[in-house]
DNA sequence: AGATAGTAAGACATCGTTGTCAAAGATTCG
DNA sequence: CGAATCTTTGACAACGATGTCTTACTATCT
């Protein structure tokens, strides 16, 4: 009973392979009663529809390819830093790619490598998927972009600051730091420091933006001595949380950039002998088991990583199930506040 | 100059199609004037061969599938546990299938559900994998390895405790358990509470049974109420703690059967102002991001998943290579001891 | 009733590779 | 030197689905 085909389906319900064939596709051209016998078959033969012969009969691939960078893929997963960003859109990628029959491959990409567009344009044709996710900060390199054009396939990109081709999927970085500003603010805050990300995301700069207008709203002045450039990493973090905490004008509350740099920031305080959040209010991004799992657990804004990545496989299914054309429509999905422990008024 | 197929490699290196196949799987009847001809045509055309006509031709599908527990899976992406074994686990995966131009597929199953062979045996005609990777608690269990056997497809079983079918892959838990547990006893302790690991895992067993050993060894005698039942989640680590710690007699260390069950010690401690590691030692398996950047970091047994995955991946291609028959051998990788701030002589 | 239009089902070519086998050319051997 | 063997290359079928086109039948209209 080894490779069930379509031939053998078509045997057995006494069809013709182009009958079964529509009865798997769902196609509304068939009786309910030849239907129903070819249903028949095909469960009591265990039938499933070869993927390789369905692409290659000129239909879909039922693949879903997402690029990562490799650079961040491993400090993620190899150095354990707990960012778990591409889990999480993997996670829901792959929870709607199953509802859809479709499957999803992770593919590392290197943006500093030369190979770069060679790669990308290697891995689109020997897998051929019907769409393609992208990650920062691919999802905002020029190479990339322009191979996947030319290769004419949908693409998605998740959590992108920047306008351009393809879709987009995010939530809206600017707004978050905005009310995560806010809320020190209105907890009483006056002097909130902010270490920043990474350049290389421009989602850094949005946050940037969102705490600066945050604090223009309140009437505060900025003070640029309290904003420290960090770069996502628990080391950048340690440096930073050092520059800020030692001050004898030290902020009443801080910022920090992503889930790593506030545990760099918690580390420092510790040492330093700063409670929070007695003498120092402490909220960041992402919301990584890391900091919900802390002493104390931090205050956050949760992004809605899995349900972006859900809502961007179901875009490319749609596209690839009617004409293989995505629209460029620029999705927003709500973030989330989480208040927790690591915020009180300040002393 | 869209799809590059063989066709327009062959035409402009003027040979066969055939001859064309035989450069790109390296097949050893060919003139190195042709193959380098042929090398020319392919690096100047950009040509990747098309992965679903390999498949289709007979050939191998250079596809490998990672069957990885629904429940576990969704427990570590959705809620954050930080539970990254499987993220590790494909991580190695995913670096291996690269050099070898494989790609690597993550399913996830349902071990409840009544449609549990049903969908393993859907998921392996649909996709035709040349090998699959099982990671507990699935690599135990009948129904999925029956399945397997079934469809004749080679794989591995990474992390089981248990002999059977197909390869193995893992590290020794029960050696790494009695390591950690003989690293507590050479510090000092006499007392050494254990919260055990969640039954599905029989890895869970074998640590207990490492714990015992180590005990044994020293002399000590076993405290049967020592021995807490765990489940691996944070509440089950709560729960156990809460039974451990406000004992009069509490023991002066506590090693934990994974590391959420640790972080759970860790916050009931905090909470009964029990400090640690002056008042209590603790010790974990698995060494997660969580447990390197906690307050105090805890010593942990590192177990090598990502090299448990290269591996995984290097038999089932080598298998595939050649004639699709993979050895059904054990193979043990060393574990690693991280000793950090949480463990220390009892007071 | 006959012509027309519409619908359901099937025949057949096709996708891009690899496996099989045959042919051509090179080498060895008696 | 001719036959036998080995090596290199190519022709062609096959894999398992879908797209296109055709055919057979049914319903509709005049």
């Amino acid at each position: 009973m080894r490779n069930v085909t379509i031939v053998h389906v078509a045997e057995k319900a006494r069809v013709s392979v182009k009958t079964v064939s529509r009865v798997v596709n769902n196609e509304p051209t068939v009786t309910p009663e030849l239907r129903e016998r070819v249903q028949a078959a095909i469960d009591q033969l265990g039938y499933a529809p070869n993927i390789a012969a369905r692409r290659l009969g000129g239909g879909r691939s039922f693949l879903i390819v997402a690029f990562n960078d490799r650079k961040l893929t491993l400090e993620n997963w190899a150095s354990d830093r707990g960012n778990n960003w591409i889990d999480r859109m993997q996670y829901g990628a792959m929870l709607r790619c199953d509802v859809h029959g479709y499957h999803l491959l992770c593919e590392l990409i290197d943006l500093e490598s030369g190979q770069l567009a060679r790669r990308v344009q290697h891995v689109l044709s020997t897998l051929r998927p019907d769409g393609v996710i992208l990650t920062p900060p691919n999802c905002e390199d020029p190479t990339v972009l322009e191979a996947l054009k030319r290769a004419q396939i949908p693409f998605v990109r998740m959590g992108s600051a920047q306008a351009g081709p393809g879709a987009r999927v995010r939530m809206d970085d600017q707004a978050a730091a905005r009310r995560l500003t806010e809320h020190l603010v209105e907890l009483g805050h006056r002097r909130v420091g902010f270490v920043t990300g990474s350049a290389r995301f421009l989602a850094s700069r949005a946050r940037e933006d969102g705490y600066r207008a945050a604090l223009a709203a309140a009437g505060l002045p900025v003070d640029e001595t309290l904003l420290v450039p960090g770069d996502f990493t628990f080391e950048g973090g340690v440096a930073a949380a050092e520059a800020l905490l030692p001050r004898p004008d030290r902020p009443t509350a801080i910022l920090a950039g992503n889930d790593e740099t506030a545990l760099a920031v918690m580390h420092v305080a510790r040492r330093l002998d700063i409670a929070i959040p007695g003498d120092l209010s402490l909220a960041t991004f992402d919301d990584t088991p890391s900091v919900r799992l802390s002493l104390p657990p931090l205050t956050t804004v949760r992004q809605p990583v899995a349900e972006m990545a859900a809502q961007a496989v179901d875009l490319l299914v749609a596209a690839a199930a009617k004409d293989g054309k995505l629209s460029r429509a620029d999705n927003l999905l709500p973030f989330e506040l989480a208040l927790r422990a690591s915020t009180a008024p300040p002393r």
